[in-house]
RNA sequence: CGGGGUGUGGCGAAGUUUGGUAUCGCGCAUGGUUCGGGUCCAUGAGGCCGCGGGUUCGAAUCCCGCCACUCCGACCA
């Protein structure tokens, strides 16, 4: 029996990551394809995750003052149109909507890629008076996106996300708004998906169509990658001038709002897997795992395994744990692989000698590692594992990240740094977009973002060598 | 959207070169057996061979078109 190795139906992924991932996606049942590209299934147990991420997030958006608000899923082409840079940015990835109850519509209909021009029709209904101000709302819908090429969770025609959109009185509260978010979507990657993540700005060629200014949560996968794994924007009043959305201030005058603009999506499973996944299969964060602990009895058949498993689960869950027991017919063997590819944080082991010796065993998903616990102490000590299975997770994800990211002085060297090593690259930048393209076409690197901590490598910007304004992070993204 | 690869029961494959009754392993069902790392045995069910045309007495196999998956580019959350 292979040590190392214990599912054989997932690609190594040091042998092929691409398929790995893909596997993964699979064989732990968290998605299926559909007949049509781009578009999938989330199977129970991957929009389980996603019910998870809901309510983390969900609640700490309500805790800022934030409200839910459905609009509607189709856009008519004049109201896309309104703001210029938007248009330009979405309209060649719209599918459009042409015949209603069979006949030809006078004006065809976008399915929405993004909501902000609906968000700006219905802020114009309903903002008269900066006491009307701010307005702070969120939707959980899915949008349409015509995508070239898809992946599971990482590139979909139709994806599932939130898309928050706020409007407020002055600058200043709305780029307020826009850092909170970025924070609140920082602090749950970290806190909930034990995902590190760099913080920082978008240079003006990769920020968002319409946005003044794009702020991002980038992540690093296993594979040395990055992946954007959440956006906030702030987008001054540009959307408010081209909707005519105005309110009267203190002054009695016109004023046009500020707005913001921020989301994340099924995407971040996606960054789960790359970020936490192994050879066995899946390792989910404890915080949202469907399952934290899986209870396999040992012996089952034998008087009183089934009993003590189901009381351990009772009061497993009386202490709040989400538990499953497996009392199927399959091997405890059979049961340990399935649970590994599903990345259960921890499994409880109990038979006969166990309940002799008033113990069982817990197995943490993300080391292996086995801890003998008497059944007295067990809630106790379960809920202390999935919070060391989740510190563990974080440091292994942030020590990958710190050991393939790099400092360049040249292009030549963040290019070879690049095609030797991969990961990401951290040079001085002098702010031209002439510079940035050259990166991307010489070293094959897109700019991922000005971070927010930055470090002064030199006085010279790494591709023209005049005075540097940055540092920037470059990286082959996702 | 350009270049390569692939498509055969739920999964993984053989068969395609040279047209001639649809194969194997896993899984699934039933019964028994076993249980601390994917137990073992027996019996059985399940296939529009990606889709649509064409050639032929006959097509999984040859020809044409399309679709999907996948890898490498370009584009994008």
């Amino acid at each position: 029996m292979a040590k190392e190795k214990k599912v054989e139906q997932i690609t190594d992924m040091e042998v092929d990551f691409a398929k790995w991932y893909t596997d993964v996606c699979k064989k732990a049942e968290l998605i299926d394809y559909s007949s049509i590209k781009g578009m999938f299934i989330y199977r129970p147990y991957g929009y389980a995750i996603w019910e998870n991420i809901q309510r983390e997030l969900d609640s700490r958006f309500k805790a800022t003052g934030h409200e839910n608000v459905a609009m509607p899923m189709l856009i008519p082409e004049s109201l896309l149109q309104k703001e210029k840079d938007h248009v330009e940015g979405f309209a060649p990835e719209c599918a459009w909507v042409t015949y209603g109850g069979g006949e030809k519509l006078e004006e065809r209909y976008c399915i929405r890629p993004t909501s902000e021009t609906l968000f700006c029709e219905h802020f114009k209904n309903i903002i008269q008076s900066h006491r009307d101000l701010p307005k702070k709302y969120n939707q959980w819908c899915s949008v349409l996106r015509w995508e070239k090429t898809s992946r599971p969770f990482l590139r979909h025609r139709e994806f599932l996300w939130q898309e928050g959109h706020t409007m407020h009185a002055t600058e200043e509260e709305a780029r307020e708004e826009t850092q909170q978010m970025l924070n609140i979507y920082a602090d749950f990657m970290e806190n909930v998906l034990a995902m590190p993540v760099v913080k920082g700005q978008k240079t003006d060629k990769e920020k968002f169509n319409g946005a003044e200014e794009t702020y991002t949560v980038e992540c690093m996968m296993h594979d040395k990658k990055a992946l954007q794994a959440g956006t906030s924007h702030y987008f001054g009043d540009g959307f408010a001038k081209a909707f005519d959305i105005t309110f009267t201030g203190k002054d009695n005058v016109l004023h046009n709002p500020h707005q913001t603009s921020w989301g994340v999506s099924t995407r971040m499973i996606g960054g789960i897997i790359m970020t936490h996944g192994d050879n066995n299969g899946l390792v989910l964060p404890p915080r949202i795992a469907p399952t934290q602990i899986i209870i396999v009895p040992i012996a089952q058949h034998k008087p009183g395994v089934l009993d003590k498993a189901a009381e351990l689960q009772a009061s497993l869950q009386a202490a709040g744990l989400r538990v499953k027991t497996d009392a199927s017919d399959n091997s405890p063997g059979w049961k340990f692989a399935e649970y590994e590819m599903k990345g259960v944080p921890l499994r409880l082991e109990v038979g006969p000698k166990d309940i002799e010796n008033g113990q069982c065993v817990l197995v943490r998903r993300d080391n292996g590692e086995k801890t003998f616990v008497s059944f007295d102490e067990l809630e106790a000590k379960a809920a202390e594992l999935l919070d060391a299975v989740h510190e563990g997770m974080y440091a292994k994800a942030l020590k990958n990240r710190e050991d393939h990211t790099y400092v360049a002085q040249t292009l030549e060297e963040a290019k070879a740094i690049q095609e030797e090593k991969g990961g990401f690259v951290k040079t001085m930048w002098c702010g031209d977009l002439a510079c940035e393209l050259r990166m991307k076409d010489e070293a094959g690197m897109s700019s991922r973002c000005r971070p927010f901590r930055q470090e002064k490598l030199s006085d010279k910007c790494a591709c023209c060598g005049k005075e540097a304004k940055e540092m920037v992070i470059w990286g082959v993204a996702y």
